[in-house]
DNA sequence: GGAATTCGATACACACTGTAGCGTAATGGC
DNA sequence: GCCATTACGCTACAGTGTGTATCGAATTCC
């Protein structure tokens, strides 16, 4: 049920994601899906997760700057190809349910933002980046603008992921390493 | 019937939002409201337009980034107000109706990232942004942690959007300006 | 004062939701 | 091997919203 909630996301979009094509598609009855999951929200982001998890690259060069946009580019290649569409479509749907917005905080969004953030206090920590780093705002900075290209429809690449960390960058960068 | 769906989407948000309820609301029978609007979409973001226009401040003061942390701060009082609540309808509605994308596109988004391209670039003729400015990705992060914020129903008012305005332009102030 | 437009009201076919009831097949413990 | 539990498929149902068609009444424009 979860593969045929994914690929109905992927394919159709948010259109056509309703409880009936899911059973239908996934050779279920209707009945049997109202029994796992008490929303669509709750279906939709299981799904996400279930195809999204493994693909997120937390590197640990040494450098806090190259693992911010290694982990940059990796989130934009994973959002820029069909779990993407199936992430959009979970952030819209929170739009109208909590619950999965809560869902998607604690599963995805609030981890990602930990990892992040100690990604980057470690380089502020090892004097690579500014020690009056602002980290929750780069983080939002840095996450909203993948937000924002993909909920807008933009491409979203790792040759964009990679500009984006190095403008970010040039504000986090301590003085003595800065160009 | 624009302010009914206004005040819909503000109070009882995106779950309530049906042509069925703005007709109750406005008084209105239902097939008016599909003879002026083809879809669910053009209705909310028309009434976003309508309650929204006036509220940006684009200052002049002489300084972009001064000008820049204005606009920030502006564009996050609005949408942290009734108004957000609107948008971010919008931006959902998007993701399951393409016509509504464009239309959020041309009217709102694009019109606002040209005005803040422009701002920046004024910035970097006088020399007081950097000369190799990646503006396109500073807009990108600028406006994409605003829809982050936004979209994840955290608070967004003027004291966020100073520190983003400052954060971000610590990477985009000319070398001889820095501190 | 007559024509055109706009509205309200009703009706209809359709799709999806969410719950309930019932019979059936599989599973797992003893 | 038997029996209880569990999960499933199927059908039915009431409710809500969608989108379209039709028609008479009210309003506006000239």
């Amino acid at each position: 049920m979860l593969d045929a909630a994914y690929a109905i996301l992927v394919g159709v979009g948010l259109a056509g994601f309703s409880i009936e094509a899911v059973a239908t598609r996934s050779g279920v009855a209707r009945t049997t899906i109202y029994r796992w999951w008490p929303s669509k929200g709750s279906l939709a982001i299981e799904s996400f997760l279930e195809g999204f998890r493994p693909q997120l690259t937390y590197a640990d060069s040494g450098s806090s700057a190259d693992d911010f946009r290694t982990l940059l580019q990796s989130l934009a290649r994973a959002l820029g190809g069909p779990a993407g569409q199936v992430a959009a479509s979970v952030v819209a749907q929170a739009q109208s349910d909590d619950e999965t917005r809560r869902a998607f905080r604690d599963a995805f969004s609030e981890p990602l933002r930990r990892s992040t953030a100690a990604l980057l206090r470690a380089g502020v920590d090892s004097g690579e980046l500014r020690s009056d780093l602002d980290v929750p705002r780069v983080i939002d900075a840095a996450v909203g603008a993948l937000y924002f290209r993909l909920l807008t429809g933009q491409s979203l690449d790792r040759a964009w992921a990679a500009h984006l960390a190095d403008t970010l960058l040039r504000g986090c960068l301590a003085p003595s390493v800065r160009r």
